[in-house]
DNA sequence: AGAATATTCAATCAAGCGTTTGATTGAGTC
DNA sequence: GACTCAATCAAACGCTTGATTGAATATTCT
């Protein structure tokens, strides 16, 4: 037999150190997400994806860099579906609500499979919490824009809504949604595994329609909310 | 003169080792909240309580003791003073409605001044993402038992939601919550220091009042929430 | 007073950390 | 076949970590 070169065919041609690199970075992102940042190192990566314990620093230069491109890979992806999600969102008969379309599109890129799914959301709680500079850093380059866009959208599609509601609802959104993942098993203890948030589906279906049902609520009064002794009621100590 | 007595009067002994002990605990609970359990250093807390390095072993043993210690202080006395004010709750004209009575006692004591207030909510906040094995048993061992107490309470002023949303309701609840000042900076961003998180009486003010509309708002239809067809709109990839 | 106890301290430990090094590999280029 | 060069490797670097020790010091009890 001729020795025909393998996998010729129109696929990518691979660059050679290309395999560990993915290697490191799929470890990366599982174990920064299940034990935190600081609570991994880099050797625990490196063995984990089967490389040389300098594999690490050869390729992403410090551990700093190597959060960078885990975030980079999944963040990018992320922002760049819920932006595609967004310019489909329209109101036609046989479609869901507008709102509802929006805030799935919010939702949907980073609960589901792709893009690291549920395993990203995890580690996004968790650099939230930690919540150091750079970390802050990295979360506004990669969500700002798309946050933003968002929330101009949920604007247009609720004109009566005054913007302080808007940007607390808006906030109490993104709580939920970080909560869910980032802390699966907390209410499953509360209530008997009634409900499942580390279910993306089962999440999604609860939070999307509840959410929308928040958004479309009646804003709150301003003095009610801005006077301390309203709803303040309890002032016992200190 | 004669050498009278300082301070005889009833008030605490106070053993000698007792006023490291609380400056250690000072500096830890504000360290671990800051940068996280990972992040900070025994030497670093010691430090900054003036203490001996080997004051932190000394006291608590271990840095998983100290851990131990900083949530038992804060945490029994949000629990005992969440409980106060929930049997404090009750129905009467020129009081606020039982739901946000119910709500306020619940958010209040832990978001507040006392018991570290924002400092340890932060704390809370990282290590529920953190969230190791031990963080989750000190989390259900302080918190478990006043949470079911308060689940029922809701149960009860709204006898007409199912438990499902009740669950799930609470669960936002608690997401809220914990974003609110776990994660002080981020809506500011985004919305040009619009709403301010950070600040407890802002924060209460908005989420005891939204929350109570979103506890009141329709329960969400079983069907929708499970399929994930209707409000799982998009399903480009994967 | 003196004995007993509780706390502080400087010094030290082994282990683990992120990172760097210099040699080695092996596929492409001339 | 000599050369290049990105990639890998074992080994070590300097440093920090949580924890421990034993002597020194302060406090309390008798």
């Amino acid at each position: 037999m001729t020795a025909l070169p393998l996998e010729d065919a129109g696929v990518a041609p691979e660059p050679r150190g290309e395999a560990t690199r993915q290697r490191i970075l799929d470890a990366a992102v599982r174990l920064f997400s299940e034990h935190g940042i600081n609570g991994v190192s880099l050797r625990t990566i490196t063995a984990e994806a089967g490389a040389n314990s300098a594999a690490a620093n050869y390729h992403f230069g410090s551990k700093k860099g190597l959060l960078e491109a885990v975030f980079e890979r999944h963040a990018s992806g992320i922002a760049a579906e819920r932006e595609a999600l967004l310019a489909d969102c329209h109101d036609a008969p046989g479609r869901p609500p507008l709102l509802e379309q929006i805030i799935a599109a919010f939702l949907e890129p980073g609960m589901r499979g792709a893009h690291g799914g549920a395993t990203f959301v995890r580690l996004r709680g968790r650099m939230l919490a930690e919540s150091s500079d750079q970390t802050r850093e990295l979360y506004a380059l990669h969500f700002n824009d798309s946050s933003s866009r968002f929330l101009e959208a949920l604007g247009q599609a609720l004109p009566d809504l005054p913007a302080h509601d808007l940007h607390w609802r808006f906030h109490m959104l993104l709580g939920s949604m970080v909560y869910t993942l980032a802390n699966p098993g907390r209410i499953q203890i509360l209530t008997g595994q009634a409900c499942d948030p580390s279910d993306p589906d089962a999440a999604l279906g609860y939070l999307v329609p509840m959410l929308a049902q928040m958004f479309r609520g009646e804003p709150i009064p301003r003095s009610a909310a801005t006077s301390t002794g309203m709803y303040a009621i309890h002032q016992t100590n200190r």
